[in-house]
DNA sequence: CTGAAAGCGCTTACAG
DNA sequence: CTGAAAGCGCTTACAG
């Protein structure tokens, strides 16, 4: 490209890059040539010398433990990385999907990015520690729940939401309240987990929680169901309310109700911890907590290009809040019963 | 790292990638040191060295016409993108989302990738133009309708996949089909139309068709129906199936059509010709034709990889068929419109 | 305003 | 078996 024009290497970066000054002449010609020619920088040279690849890599944990990047009816995922694909490219980033990087094939871009993020980390989580040995910047969607300052995060708030949705379940008529969620060893579960042990001390209950692995997916619903309503030696303990952590969950639970003759939610109240389609869309639709995957997203995105460049505004450090999105599952009144029989919701 | 272990990079590079030979002893020294202080090849530099980042750049091309990454309902591209970033990794590749690189501000990261996968590329796209002049391997998902020939493509099979949902629409019970779909000049949208007059053709009918800009949505729905359905000049011509080639553009129809008191599928027979998640839950469920993102995707790959790596393998160089999923709104047999009032379908 | 030199961290002939 | 040298394509002091 230097010799197209007939001017040095420096005279072409500091065209493209407009540090120094240029003379008129010499720039128009510089970029007539680059055009003719289709030159373009080489990003990855550029990359090398400057320490910047205008990349944020993205590390999807809990997808590490499913081992697939489409969980059927999970699409907070794939929300939360759209989003953020976005917003990288508003902030001149591109965003690169990246699988846990301390498993021995893992490709070393990986850890070509500028900037990690890494969404609900587990206790301990091997990969804030590779990150933070390699002195990449990294933060969290999600406390590591062993050492919550570890790296800069957005923090859920999933105590005030699980508290939301017991509070929901128990107004909507439920009586006995249980819990159904995962066994990761991240902060969404175990805070969850607390929070409803906490709830159901200050009333007096037993806490009633089913516990199953991640990688059983909708299968988990039945499951639950059979924990919950096969079992002759805890016909007492029956919950008439379920509050699924994941929206996957509570589908497979409401299928698996249905199919043990068990309406919901005539008999049984259910709700989810994280919105899904299928709970907008399923029959019957079912009440769930909208954890807006995509704005937060664009905050930690935000962060991250923060943290790299090191600017000083001051940002957000916690994810929008939740909002409950009430729909039949939960709604026992006549009205709304009735509706579910006509037409799609309004929701 | 070198100093560290007291030995020259060139043996800390051959260490590592196994080369030349090296003494065990070193060998063992080498990666005894790197394990301690964290050393790892810088990925950038490997990179600059050997032309090669080890990285797979997809560019969804309908995303930057929808300006969003996120069309509520289309989850064709998430699907798309999810298996598309799995496949990579088992490849030992990373996957970028990058959007339009021709556009002015593109970060210069969208050009640092080894090969590049466009869908759905509009004619004579630019995107194509950029690559092939800065010589980055690409190849399509669906052709450039201008120039079909001009970088490797997965086919996708538009024309046979379209005459089989207007023969199930007829089949159906549909006597007069029309048919709608975007504006985009993308091969889907233009091998669909043309197919579908060519059907028209044989059967001596004349083609209804409803175009409607990818941006409006959902929005279309409404569209439709109104030219379809609220003018009286065509009162003729009103169809009794509608053949939408995009989920959201099904939903939208079917709810519009509900509003005017106009039943599905008893008075008017719905299909999509690409499956959403909303099409398998909503009310009625649509019947849709599964593209088969996932496969896609994987195929996409690995002709990716193989372009870059210019391994010689025969690898399918079309997207997998189709597979026409029935559902309630096609499905006018008193047994299935009865199992409506009931359960969610088996599909 | 412009260019020659150095160097980002690697890898690969090449020489020993 | 091991290391010094060259070079991937840039950018940034520095000198003119």
């Amino acid at each position: 490209m230097a010799k197209a024009a007939g001017v040095s290497p420096t005279t072409v970066s500091q065209a493209f890059n407009g540090r120094r000054t240029v003379s008129r002449q010499t720039l128009e010609r510089v970029h007539d040539v680059a055009e003719r020619i289709g030159y373009r920088p080489n990003a990855v040279a550029r990359g090398l010398r400057e320490s910047r690849m205008n990349v944020i890599a993205l590390v999807l944990r809990p997808l590490d433990t499913l081992e697939s990047f489409l969980p059927e009816g999970v699409d907070f995922f794939m929300r939360f990385a759209g989003s953020a694909a976005l917003s990288a490219m508003e902030h001149g980033y591109s965003l690169m999907l990246v699988s846990d990087p301390t498993k021995p094939g893992a490709p070393v871009s990986s850890l070509a990015a500028d900037v990690c993020i890494v969404t609900d980390p587990f206790e301990n989580d091997p990969v804030l520690t590779l990150l933070k040995n390699q002195h990449i910047p990294a933060l969290t969607v999600g406390v590591d729940p062993a050492r919550p300052g570890v790296v800069p995060s957005i923090d859920s708030n999933t105590r005030a939401e699980t508290f939301e949705v017991l509070d929901h379940l128990e107004s909507a008529g439920g009586t006995t309240v249980g819990l159904a969620l995962g066994t990761d060893r991240n902060a969404w579960n175990l805070t969850a987990k607390r929070a409803y042990v906490e709830w159901c001390g200050a009333r007096g209950r037993e806490p009633i929680i089913y516990e199953n692995p991640e990688t059983r997916g909708e299968a988990a619903g039945e499951r639950i169901a059979a924990e919950a309503f096969d079992r002759v030696d805890r016909v007492e303990r029956r919950p008439d309310a379920i509050y699924c952590l994941t929206g996957r969950h509570a589908s497979g639970l409401v299928a698996a109700a249905r199919s043990r003759g068990i309406r919901v939610p005539e008999d049984l109240l259910v709700a989810a911890g994280s919105d899904a389609l299928q709970n907008r869309t399923g029959r019957p639709t079912v009440t769930a907590m909208d954890l807006r995957p995509e704005e937060t997203a664009r905050r930690a995105v935000e962060l991250a290009v923060q943290l790299f460049e090191g600017s000083d505004a001051e940002l957000p450090t916690s994810a929008p809040g939740g909002i409950l999105r009430v729909r039949e599952s939960t709604s026992r009144d006549p009205v709304r019963s009735a509706s579910r029989r006509r037409g799609p919701s309004s929701d």
